[in-house]
DNA sequence: AACAGGACCAACCGCACTCTG
DNA sequence: TCAGAGTGCGGTTGGTCCTGT
């Protein structure tokens, strides 16, 4: 080996060496967040000299994105960003940097862990694939009803004057009861963006006094986006407090595991998504005793 | 109180793609 | 056109915290 070439080799393995790994310290933060907020982000490798941090380009970054940068959201998932994801998931697969683009202040690495410790677990649970259609097909009749409901008793409880559905505020078309949804004034009021989804704006506006028929109607809305449905498609939420009474929607059953019995009977790939009772809100389902979705499965066998 | 097992999540790794000179 | 650097992404790992016994 010539002599220049090993001398830089040694130095690279000296600087390998010097290289920090592991957690972070506040130290490094700072030094992270102040040479960004002066000169930006990119050039990592840069960004990781100039900052005078021993850690790599790639470590820096990851930081940023997944900690340090103003817009991350902390804190669970709440009920709408949950739907949401199991939503895109069943669309996409593990894109989840394609998911986490639909969920403002998320990152990838964090839907990626929701997947992987409170999804993955219920499938494991089932002993079936969480990749599979069977258990997409328990998560579409089971637990998105759920996550439907407590948006639905979010919405009503934080603001009773608020069900007006307003998507968006920044647009003027508002969205009238949450029953039925035409697919003209969701067009309206979300806009979809390039890769035919709604835009970032309208996303971001969807918080806790939007109607979860709102949020069930957009994904909806990106299923007809992705196959280029033309026409009037209408959106139908079982269990709002403004569409059925629980007697009318549930019929003759008597509470949630009644009603989780006779799911076995039902065509659970219908376009409703029928709700139960729950208690509180930003429970994540997959904590609830009531959630057991191994009970669940031996309805349906 | 001590321990084990599980859940959660930040961070790392390897690969693939894009950009640039 | 090509090689190397930079970047993005999905999978995996390991440390910490929590909970049950």
């Amino acid at each position: 080996m010539p002599r220049s070439m090993k001398k830089s080799f040694e130095a690279n393995e000296t600087e390998e060496a010097e290289l920090r790994r592991g957690p972070w310290t506040l130290e490094e933060d700072t030094l992270l967040t102040n040479y960004i907020s002066l000169n930006g982000e990119g050039r990592w490798n840069m960004v990781a000299k100039c900052a005078g941090l021993k850690r790599t380009g790639k470590s820096c970054r990851l930081r940023w994105l997944n900690y340090l940068k103003p817009d991350i959201k902390r804190g669970n998932l709440n009920p709408q960003e949950q739907l949401l994801i199991l939503e895109l998931h069943s669309k996409w697969g593990n894109r989840w940097s394609k998911i986490a683009q639909h969920l403002p202040g998320r990152t990838d690495n964090e839907i990626k862990n929701y997947w992987r410790t409170r999804v993955q677990k219920q499938a494991r649970q089932l002993n079936i694939e969480s990749n599979s259609e069977k258990f997409f097909d328990a998560v579409r009749s089971f637990w998105m009803p759920r996550l439907v409901e407590k948006m639905e008793q979010n919405s009503s409880s934080n603001s009773a004057a608020s069900c007006s559905s307003q998507l968006n505020s920044n647009n003027a078309n508002t969205i009238n009861g949450p029953e039925f949804l035409s697919s003209e004034s969701l067009m309206n009021s979300v806009r979809p963006d390039s890769d035919g989804f709604p835009n970032d704006s309208g996303f971001s506006d969807i918080n806790c006094s939007s109607s979860m028929a709102d949020l069930v109607a957009i994904t909806r809305l990106m299923d007809m986006s992705d196959q280029n449905t033309a026409g009037s498609v209408q959106f139908q939420l079982h269990g709002g407090s403004q569409c059925v009474s629980e007697e009318e929607e549930y019929g003759h059953f008597h509470g949630f595991d009644d009603y989780m019995a006779s799911m076995g009977n039902l065509d659970i790939s219908s376009a409703g998504y029928h709700v139960a009772n729950a208690d509180s809100m930003y429970e994540d389902v997959t904590q609830d005793p009531m959630w057991n979705m191994d009970d669940i499965w031996h309805f349906r066998e």
